[in-house]
DNA sequence: AAACTGCCCAACCGCCCCCCA
DNA sequence: ATGGGGGGCGGTTGGGCAGTT
């Protein structure tokens, strides 16, 4: 799916992400963690805007992202949030662990879409009604569980708020913000950690988990934690 | 084998919201 | 109170590729 570029006179470069480019943005990510989208692309040596870089993180390189098709429970979750909230793509995919809006939104408009136009009445029967909370439920612990590669630097207060943050701590401060990735990540150990970069176990994530899953344990009616946590996680 | 067609999906665009100074 | 910057989100685009003629 290479895009070609619009626009050559800017001197950001755009279109499809070269495996040099995946690798330098991976790279400083690891080292330094996620502190400014917009900064980030120059000490990371790439010519990217910081949209570019956090679309390509967040779509694609990010680990635990699951690829290829959709099984048929995940379809359900799909049609019958769509029904609920309509597209609204990001609390889809907050319920459907490993996957992302813009996936979720690209098979909505590939497949379901179509689906639904030729079968416009969703059969949805009340055993369906019943357990898809739980699927839901189910999914989101089994996610929780399986996000062991999770190992990046973050900010205490970042954990599943993207990493995000605009707080000016740039993390790569102790070197000169403008020096170049290559500087950081040219060495041959440095790609060799980053070889192992997503079998790399638990960090804080871990621990945050077991609290969140502890707390479904406790309340039956906190069943739909999962889903308010992702849904306003700064809450 | 070549030309055509339609689909898939990575990536861009622009708007909106939130946070902070 | 407010304005600017950064991030998130949904809509859209368009190149590549597989299937068809």
């Amino acid at each position: 799916m290479v895009r070609a570029p619009r626009c050559e006179k800017t001197a950001l470069k755009k279109g499809a992400w070269s495996p040099e480019e995946d690798e330098k943005l991976i790279a400083y990510i690891k080292r330094y963690g996620i502190w400014n989208w917009s900064q980030m692309p120059k000490p990371a040596g790439l010519s990217r805007s910081g949209k570019s870089c956090r679309l390509r993180w967040v779509n694609y390189l990010k680990p635990n992202i699951k690829r290829g098709n959709f099984s048929k429970e995940e379809e359900e979750i799909i049609l019958q949030m769509q029904e609920r909230l309509g597209n609204k793509w990001s609390a889809i995919a907050a319920r459907l662990p490993g996957r992302t809006d813009n996936e979720i939104k690209n098979y909505w408009h590939s497949h379901l879409k179509k689906r639904m136009k030729d079968n416009p009445v969703p059969t949805r029967t009340e055993l369906q009604e019943a357990e898809i909370p739980n699927l839901l439920f189910s999914n989101a612990i089994e996610a929780s569980k399986s996000e062991g590669s999770m190992d990046i630097p973050m900010s205490p207060h970042s954990s599943m708020d993207e990493y995000s943050s605009s707080s000016s701590n740039d993390p790569a401060i102790g070197i000169d913000l403008y020096e170049t990735i290559e500087a950081n990540i040219g060495s041959p150990e440095t790609f060799g950690e980053l070889a192992s970069f997503w079998a790399q176990p638990f960090s804080q994530e871990s621990l945050y988990m077991e609290d969140i899953q502890a707390m479904f344990v406790d309340n039956d009616a906190c069943n739909d934690i999962w889903f308010n946590f992702c849904w306003n996680p700064r809450a």
